[in-house]
DNA sequence: GCTCTATATGTCGGCAGGCTAGGTATCACC
DNA sequence: GGTGATACCTAGCCTGCCGACATATAGAGC
């Protein structure tokens, strides 16, 4: 139980909207840019990403349709909704306000 | 669902541990001082609190006794153990490390 | 004496989210 | 023919936070 489960600390969603905010993109690239971007810090499970996305979807946040990828395969691009865009907005402020608050506390003194 | 909900993001054990570190202390006043440092932000529930009290002493990183508190009554004081104060530093490197991931990730550019 | 608020601890059921572990299929390469 | 990368998906579990509730005492005000 000491291992690396729920490392993501619930910021998967938004990492994930910030992905396709730079640009339309499927699940496993989304993983695999994560993973760039992040120096290996994100290493997303395909148990954590589908789901993810599945729920960004149903609540209006993506959009999806079925486009071929460089290889020539099909693959499920997902896009950015202006509801999306907007909620994008506000996880990132809820996410620096946690941060702003957890520095609070880590900085305190006797 | 689109609330407050879930805010915490799994920080509550840091910040817990943190303020114990700061000195022993018991739950209701530990609540208290994560409100007043974070300047509101934390209002962490007592449904929250208490479970989390218990699974830290539970795990060893935190240890309890009674005492009366300054206003005469009893409460139950938490101190951190050795093996809390390990737990706190390496909790504290994982914070940053998810921090700074997340910062890359927002960071990040077409 | 009574009530109300703040202090102080606790439990219970529910729900969401991430993880493990499985499954399918195609393509390139050796 | 086998392996690895690409690409999607689901089921079930476990943890952690939440709301709601229950309990008890001290002190202030009437």
């Amino acid at each position: 139980m000491d291992g690396k489960p729920e490392f993501l600390k619930g910021t998967l969603d938004l990492v994930i909207l910030k992905i396709v905010a730079l640009g339309p993109c499927h699940g496993y690239a989304i993983a695999q840019r994560l993973r760039q971007i992040s120096k290996d810090y994100f290493q997303v499970h395909q148990g954590s990403l589908y789901p993810a996305l599945h729920r960004l979807e149903d609540r209006g946040l993506l959009q999806a349709d079925w486009r071929d990828t460089d290889t020539g395969r099909e693959a499920k691009f997902y896009a950015l909704t202006k509801k999306g865009q907007k909620h994008l907005e506000t996880e990132r402020f809820e996410w620096e306000r946690l941060t702003e608050a957890v520095a609070l506390i880590l900085r305190a003194v006797e």
